[in-house]
DNA sequence: TTACGTTATGGAAGCGCTTACATTCATATT
DNA sequence: AATATGAATGTAAGCGCTTCCATAACGTAA
């Protein structure tokens, strides 16, 4: 018996009197293949520990199996939780990840995207792009299957999956507005990505209905990272007339947010009330546990592959931009404004 | 000219005037091409931009270029750190990375080595693996090169790197005690996991130099989540003789911590000491900042990478456990418990 | 029985590259 | 001038597979 990284179809088709033409339909689960010769074919297989080599089939089929991936940065529940959701729906199809983190540099992300649409990968999945609007164009023109997560696309219809950001923020703020808050503070992400604007908008535009004026200065922009949060809380605190809710746009913001507010020794919702957004795992784990809006994240992760094996499959599919919705969790972080419950 | 994704040797040969050879010679940096030649291939190859197709040198050269990483999870700062590490030096030598995550399955993880180990990528980074017993001896027989990460490997020399667990635990413990304090609560990670061992054993060896006598109910077994650091610090608080200081073996249990003793009205540091371990970005952006062990997780991924790239380079190298230095990051979680300070 | 459509199987060609070996050519050596 | 030496380049043989086309085997209707 041969080295098991050894075995080709060559000593399958011998082991079980075939060619290796019908091994390979075996293999491609061909219809033209008798079922016992099948079995016979799948026994020697398993007899001899038969694994297909990627890269020859690659080759000789012309296409890899492989599916790319782009990610700002890999140590986040949020980017966690989408990959699950590739992940999921990758390993039903036998399909592999291959991952690339930008960390957040345009040219690397241009680069990346380059070369992998270049015969890399099949397909490519790209979370959270920076700069998309440098390559998409050059992908569509090629034909090169892609969906973007979390980006509102290029204005065209291109795929792309995302969350209802403005309605999450419309109806974060609505609950606030109808605890009987009047001043809620606001704390934005990066304000080029969409899904940012999209919140901002969302939080302006309930203010709106409930004609409450807009304060520019209840609004502090952030970068979605945990030092913007409890920055922006401080701010807003220090305000001549501080709000009693800040809304930050997303979790990790929330808990600077959490932090600054008890560092003044207010209490969390008695004097100042919290929401986040993205509902990450840590949110329900913290004291008190985070009122915020939930984005259906592993969901984000399932529909985006499930759209880019549509794309795979037939490539004249038009696939547009979906949006997933998004669901207000109400935990301990918010409660009825003092001078009102009190 | 042809499509960009059909640039082939032989249309570089033809463009620069030499055979398909040469320009093979060329992408592998061969030394046999005359420096001008050399010059005229490149030129050719960046004027119909080539690139070499990926799945045909790895058939023929025998090699893929890419590493296998399995990881528990990624949407954990832990983990994030690790592999930017990995990725920097990957980066460096043109490989690119295909990831893993086991979701801590064992199965799976079993599953996935002996699929990668059979050709898909040359080596293989295991992250905290769960059960490397089950294959690593297959690993080594069949000489299949892979390093672990954050494990103690098997007895025998087998290529790890990891931190000094039990040192980081010593040290910390130790800074408490001269702190002042006497009661010292612990909160242990996964219990089959090395490190989690290490550290504790390392608590209880400083309790013993300082002669503190050991009390089993200042021991509470966690799985390195952020509920278990909460209901943690809750069982230790509920004592009869709580304690004045609480070690957490990871950060993220810190946190938990954090919030249970805030939950209960206690101050940090006044009331209660809280030390984590680890050193995650977030330590230092929550409030009070938390006092903690570094793990030099980057470099953990690049030594690791680097151990990697060197049994690819000679598989003979005998390779074995690197342990990286641990250090206590005080911050402003501890102080000298109150009835001292006061 | 013959002819014909199906279905199952065999085999050649080729995917784009590396590599060992063959060949060429220039230069050094006697 | 004749030959050895070594550097630069060309070429054939695969790597392990898919796929198309040819062929064999098997029914089935006439």
């Amino acid at each position: 018996m041969k080295s098991a990284a050894k075995i080709t179809i060559l000593d399958v088709a011998n082991a079980s009197g075939v060619s290796f033409g019908t091994v390979s339909r075996v293999i491609n689960n061909d219809i033209h293949v008798k079922p016992e010769t099948r079995q016979r074919v799948l026994d020697a297989m398993r007899r001899l520990g038969f694994v297909a080599n990627r890269q020859a089939q690659s080759l000789a089929g012309g296409k890899t199996n492989l599916i790319g991936l782009l990610v700002p940065d890999l140590g986040t529940g949020y980017i966690g939780e989408i990959i699950r959701g590739i992940d999921a729906e990758l390993g039903l199809m036998g399909l592999d990840l291959i991952t690339y983190t930008t960390h957040r540099t345009a040219s690397k992300e241009a680069n990346y995207v380059a070369n992998l649409a270049r015969g890399m990968v099949d397909g490519l999945l790209l979370v959270l792009p920076r700069h998309p609007a440098d390559y998409i164009e050059t992908l569509t023109q090629r034909g090169f299957p892609f969906v973007l997560i979390d980006h509102q696309g290029t204005g065209e219809n291109c795929p792309a999956v995302g969350a209802t950001n403005w309605q999450g923020a419309y109806t974060a703020t609505e609950y606030l507005i109808k605890l009987g808050h009047q001043r809620i503070g606001f704390i934005t992400g990066w304000m080029d990505l969409g899904c940012a604007q999209d919140r901002l908008k969302g939080y302006r535009s309930a203010l709106r209905t409930y004609h409450i004026p807009e304060a520019p200065d209840l609004v502090y922009e952030g970068t979605f990272s945990q030092p913007d949060g409890y920055a922006g809380a401080s701010a807003l605190l220090d305000l001549p007339n501080p709000p009693t809710a800040i809304f930050a746009s997303n979790d990790v913001m929330a808990m600077g947010v959490m932090d600054a507010v008890r560092n003044r020794g207010l209490r969390i919702p008695d004097d100042i009330s919290v929401v986040g957004f993205d509902n990450i795992a840590q949110s329900a784990m913290v004291y008190p546990p985070l009122t915020t809006v939930q984005q259906p994240l592993e969901q984000m992760g399932r529909v985006a592959t499930q759209m880019l094996l549509g794309i795979l499959k037939d490539p004249e599919k038009e696939a547009g931009r979906i949006e997933l919705p998004t669901e207000l969790i109400v935990r301990g972080s918010t409660a009825p404004p003092k001078d009102r419950a009190g």
